[in-house]
DNA sequence: ACCGCTTGCCTAAAGGCTTTAGGTGATTAA
DNA sequence: TTAATCACCTAAAGCCTTTAGGCAAGCGGT
């Protein structure tokens, strides 16, 4: 009998594979076993489950992203942080579509605590220098920030723009240029303006 | 032997009480069965099965928001209607997680084109209205409306932006606020700026 | 080189979910 | 009242998850 040689870093890459190819609801035991040539209780020295499965997937997308998207903003500033930024979150989800949706499963808080998660958010604050916010309103900021790039990604992927023209990659371009301007022209004073 | 009276619509209405009380992902003939005090194989007389179900709550889920966004927006115009079309939807999420979750299931072309669908596409371009942008461009904006609204829900349900002041009711408002600043300051023909 | 120990991967088995087939009793209408 | 319909049932097959326990591959010590 030879032996597949198997760890737990073996066994999450594969299951990301397998995300990436036929969708993060696809991983479970059963698949990722069958794709590692493996009876599926193999696995079970290894990892988990398939819980335990796709929190590492997320796990590791969230940190292979936070990578992607620190190299990307070092060295840049303003306008040009931010479309490196948003544009290393979509080139990653539309290169490993699987990983990008395990990236929102949602984590206890322990482990989203310990995971590449704060780095994020800290990238996000970092790029807000060049906007020149007050404290609580780099907060406000980066929730909008986040939520721009999430949800168009997101609508994206669920082929929300598919088959309609504009191409959306023109629409991505606006949306970037619509949050700059926003943040450039911050609101935190004109609340009361009816428009 | 009582008979339960199920019809296809309670066995629907039954499987969005559940979602809304459990999650989205727990809504299977298993479970809504459970809840309706019925055998399993009783409710595929009524409905095709879990994949069916879960479609028949996107399509229920879809139809009930666009109704209320619908009639959030009839008599408003301007930031005033963008403001009401947002809070029906963060409003829908908050009384209703599951059937929300529901809403983001990828439907069939088919299905998806003789849903509700295309009365929320419909809704944010009669608010595009107040702010006067060229056909194109609107195609532009209401995509990054719909970004901005879902990318910030999303986040906000999946724990994202919990337990850390300020308040997320504030982001959000400010949120419209700078999207209302960006959709009145379109910035269509600044795309070679730098900042 | 041999021997024993660790441990990787296996088979077996229990329990749950999905779905189809076919039966039985409750309701309805002649 | 009785016959027909149909709502819900039991049975059964197949897959997935997870645990328990076995066998043999490959390592360390002699």
């Amino acid at each position: 009998m030879v032996r597949a040689g198997l760890t737990a870093a073996s066994v999450v890459r594969a299951a990301a594979e397998l995300a990436d190819d036929l969708g993060f609801a696809e991983v479970t035991a059963s698949t990722v076993a069958r794709r590692l040539g493996v009876k599926v209780p193999s696995l079970y020295s290894h990892v988990g489950g398939t819980g335990d499965l796709r929190t590492r997937v997320a796990l590791l997308a969230l940190a292979e992203l936070a990578d992607r998207a620190a190299l990307a903003v070092a060295g840049r500033s303003g306008k040009d942080a931010l479309v490196a930024l948003a544009d290393s979150y979509r080139d990653y989800a539309g290169e490993h579509p699987g990983r990008y949706a395990a990236t929102r499963l949602r984590l206890d808080p322990e482990t989203a605590a310990a995971s590449a998660g704060p780095r994020h958010a800290a990238l996000s604050r970092a790029i807000l220098r060049g906007y020149h916010l007050s404290d609580p309103e780099q907060t406000h900021a980066v929730r909008l920030i986040g939520s721009v790039i999430h949800g168009f990604i997101d609508l994206e992927s669920a082929g929300g723009f598919a088959h309609s023209l504009p191409e959306s990659t023109e629409s991505w371009h606006r949306a970037l240029d619509a949050l700059d301007v926003a943040l450039r022209a911050w609101p935190s004073s004109l609340r009361q303006e009816r428009s």
